[in-house]
DNA sequence: CAAGAACTATCTACTGATAGGTAGCTTAAC
DNA sequence: GTTAAGCTACCTATCAGTAGATAGTTCTTG
């Protein structure tokens, strides 16, 4: 793994611990043992580290997922698979959302990082309209909202569980959801 | 209004735009107009004001819910008077809820600041589950899971809605919610 | 009722730590 | 001999927190 690589993985737990303010290149530096004046290198300003993080998360989380038509040909329901991915961030992890973390923040993160986040919730949100409207075709209207719905609930359920250290709250919260 | 008093405002604005390291002491005195150190006359340390901010803001937000079996007998649904009151801050006050806020930023609060983040949503959770119980006696052991739905649902399109800047989503997602 | 003690709310001046960022040098690889 | 990737050394700004002084108010008590 690269040092800017590194750098990514390590701004990441912290960003998912604490938010946009939770880490500093002295801190980056010192964790992939570099200098704080090198990780400019990498990345002229903070904003720019925390653009590129947003979109690699974006990025990766949508590879994690897959084709939602693809997913239901294969005989698997896609909401099962959206909320697997949410279920391994807090109960492997630990941690929470990337995205719906900084997203809490929006008013206050600078331009680049919020157009990343933002990107990250309308491409989520295609997502689970694709996959509600594959389960069911004949409610087409009905999916862009049931779409909305999932990612609220399981953004809002994951902060919660989190901060209340319990998981059985994020399984009773998504109890019928994959319907 | 009090300088204290004052302080706590000025917090809840900064916090509920970027989290609990959006506010410094410095800036808080100078909006409310006194020199920093005077500050920590009222507040010894940031996790004092920290904590007494979020305490402050659950006191206030379940003051104006209100009692859910008396709302109940006055004819109110009171599910749609705890959406309400999201609402307001989503669309008034155009900021997030402070303690949903700091819930996503929990690993990296101070622990005073924890446990009155934590005391929001058990207090919350306990008198959403009061509420469906009163609208759905039958079904109590539905209620508390439905609770979570609820402000799960909240939180997270709350987090949504502000982060696309478009307050549709949130309409679309608390369609049905309150039944 | 008046003297003095204690308290409230603020100030100035400071500390040590940390922040993001910059200029310019070095080293090694291609 | 250019470039990538790092370095040292520094800058200015800000951070939370402390010490000690002060002006005004309130409480206590002789």
């Amino acid at each position: 793994m690269s040092k800017k690589e590194e750098l990514l993985k390590a701004a990441e737990l912290k960003v998912r611990s604490g938010g946009y303010n939770n880490f500093s290149f002295r801190e980056l530096a010192t964790e992939v043992g570099i200098k704080s004046a090198s990780v400019h290198y990498h990345f002229p300003t903070k904003s720019d580290l925390g653009a590129a993080l947003a979109h690699q998360y974006t990025e990766e989380f949508l590879k994690a997922l897959g084709d939602p038509d693809e997913l239901y040909a294969a005989g698997k329901n896609p909401i099962d698979v959206y909320i697997n991915l949410f279920r391994k961030a807090l109960v492997k992890d630990k941690k929470m959302c990337l995205c719906g973390l900084l997203g809490a923040e929006s008013d206050s993160l600078p331009d680049k990082v919020l157009i990343e986040t933002k990107l990250f919730f309308e491409r989520n949100i295609a997502w689970l309209t694709q996959a509600h409207t594959v389960i069911a075709p004949d409610n087409k209207e009905a999916a862009k909202r049931n779409a909305i719905k999932t990612i609220a609930i399981l953004e809002g359920v994951m902060l919660i569980s989190k901060t209340l250290d319990d998981n059985q709250i994020f399984e009773e919260a998504i109890l019928g959801l994959g319907n």
